[in-house]
DNA sequence: GCTTGTGATGTAATCGATAACATGCATGGA
DNA sequence: TCCATGCATGTTATCGATTACATCACAAGC
């Protein structure tokens, strides 16, 4: 493989010419450049990017942990990141953790090891091999949450405004005439679903009826929304609506429904969250709380590159972006009981 | 940041021996070991990646070229990949082309920078810039191919028999009475494409139907579906069964009919390509061939690891995985007209 | 007592680029 | 004519690890 030695060699100049032929070529005399391009393209010469690397401390690399990259919802965060990266001449490593904190703790060392300038984590922890690093820069550490939000955290974060899209989706219901309100929530621990749970709560007491409320926990997942939902059309008091924190349980809650020979919207009501693109595919098509997914890739990009501009201080350390609720079929009128 | 020659000086030890300790521990003596891993912790040491791998040749990443990451099938192979890849302590970098032969480019350059081991794509274009490697190493470039396997290429590849894959859908069809068969295919170029459309055709000639086969051309996107099967439906003669190249434009095919007042599989038959996980959740639910996505991504990655071994050859240059053909409720036996 | 072998550790070359600084040459103004 | 200036290019230290080779101490064998 070519080096920059051999090029210079060839073209008789020095590695430091060849080196500003590819970084400032004006700096160059046009008959040398040429000359030195001519050699660089017969030799098919490409820069060593760990020598480039090391040298200049950047990689020009995010790392991105996603929990499940096969949910939609996280890959087309993922696609707008990408793309965000991709014009500003950053590439992204791919961490998928399965939720697993050893995965997680993996790749945060990639920071450390300055593998990568910057890491995008969608989930609610925070490795604990950077905390030390948090604590030392806190909002200027290269580090961006996205979607699961804490305070806590100490660090710059892009989501939607969780608590109000849940309200807005209750409100919905409510709207409706639907009084008994299923939740299928997300794990408990997860900040986003406190503040899901919140924004449910709010709407529900001012209708008052907030001790009617039946909220489950599951991992997003179809298979946890299928489960969930069999266990509460399976209970003596059945709700008439499930309100539930991703369209994948919203899936998996429909089909439990036609399991049983319930027809939603008829005997029941069936909200979901994020606006994936099956959800409109869905039979019949998924009422849902949009979030702007490719957007939060996009801008928790462009927030970790104003972090990574040396002294770069975003103007806020926080973004949130703006969420809609899609009316569709798999909503109407409460049933007379 | 800390460095080898911070932890070394503390210690009162040389870089060589904290080198050592981290590499081959055995070789230190257990006081020594301890009293170095001691400060590698207190200065929260960890060894800078580019130094390493400018120094060993080897950067332990794979770019993975996918044309659309937002959709689950690439997304799928995506996550069995990065499990192979996690295990054999490798990571992915992630690039999503959206099928534009300059990223595709941009990619493979990642390869001659040394900016990754290795590279796997699923699509049917070999960026140029990769031409030359190839012809100089052959099956044992660092590249491996998935799905979309085409012989002219010269690279490691992993599919499963497409052309027998698709004899299974169509002699499926065939046995429930189907005679006028339309095919929502992928794009004309795709190696493929063209290997499902000979199954296709193998099967119809047996059957004497093969004059009746209608053909059209899509690129595997719900919308791309939609707009094929709305075409076929509304032409005089509409087919009664219609077989997608992919899952996704057979739910845009169910969609087309729903639109229609058709009710599947009464009306019509359809059948999809992939098993990616909602198409069991379509109402009804799809019938379709099963690959094996993750499958393909960890021997994908496997396939190249043994080429990485430093003069590793394969057993084989290719790797036939099995499929699976799917009945569900989209398929029914063909209407009587 | 001397040689040889072995194990622990240190010294320093090396990987391939970048960029600060040095050099040398041409130009122009005094 | 001389010197200051600026431009093109070269020289070389540097980034931070790995590792071949050198060194040293100590034990075993003769």
């Amino acid at each position: 493989m070519a080096t920059i030695k051999m090029v210079a060699d060839h073209a008789g100049v020095s590695t430091a010419t060849v080196s500003r032929v590819l970084s400032y070529p004006e700096r160059v005399q046009p008959e040398t450049r040429r000359k030195v391009r001519a050699v660089i393209d017969a030799l098919g010469y490409a820069p060593n990017f760990a020598a480039k690397s090391l040298r200049t401390l950047r990689t020009r690399k995010i790392v991105v942990m996603v929990p499940d990259i096969s949910n939609p919802f996280y890959a087309e965060v993922l696609r707008g990141a990408e793309d965000a990266a991709q014009v500003a001449g950053y590439s992204l490593l791919l961490g998928d953790t399965r939720d697993m904190p050893e995965r997680e703790a993996q790749y945060a060392d990639m920071l450390l090891r300055k593998e990568a300038d910057g890491l995008i984590f969608l989930g609610h922890r925070l490795p604990s091999s950077l905390t030390k690093l948090v604590a030392e820069t806190g909002f200027q550490s290269p580090i961006v949450n996205a979607c699961d939000f804490s305070s806590e955290l100490g660090v710059c974060s892009v989501h939607i405004d969780n608590a109000r899209a849940a309200t807005d989706a209750v409100q919905l219901l409510l709207s409706m005439g639907h009084r008994r309100i299923a939740l299928l929530a997300g794990p408990e621990t997860s900040p986003l679903t406190r503040e899901r749970l919140a924004g449910v709560r709010h709407a529900a007491l001012v209708a008052g009826v907030a001790d009617r409320l039946v909220i489950t926990h599951g991992d997003y997942t179809i298979l946890s929304g299928m489960a969930l939902a069999s266990g509460l059309l399976d209970a003596e008091t059945a709700p008439t609506a499930m309100f539930c924190f991703s369209d994948e349980m919203a899936i998996g809650a429909l089909a439990a429904c036609r399991e049983r020979g319930l027809v939603c919207p008829d005997d029941i009501s069936i909200v979901g969250f994020d606006d994936v693109r099956y959800a409109r595919f869905q039979n019949p098509p998924l009422t849902t709380v949009r979030q702007p997914m490719n957007l939060i890739g996009v801008e928790a990009v462009r927030l970790l590159l104003t972090l990574l501009r040396d002294g770069g201080k975003p103007e806020r350390h926080w973004l949130t972006l703006p969420h809609d609720l899609i009316v569709r079929g798999s909503t109407g009128p409460a049933p007379r009981r």
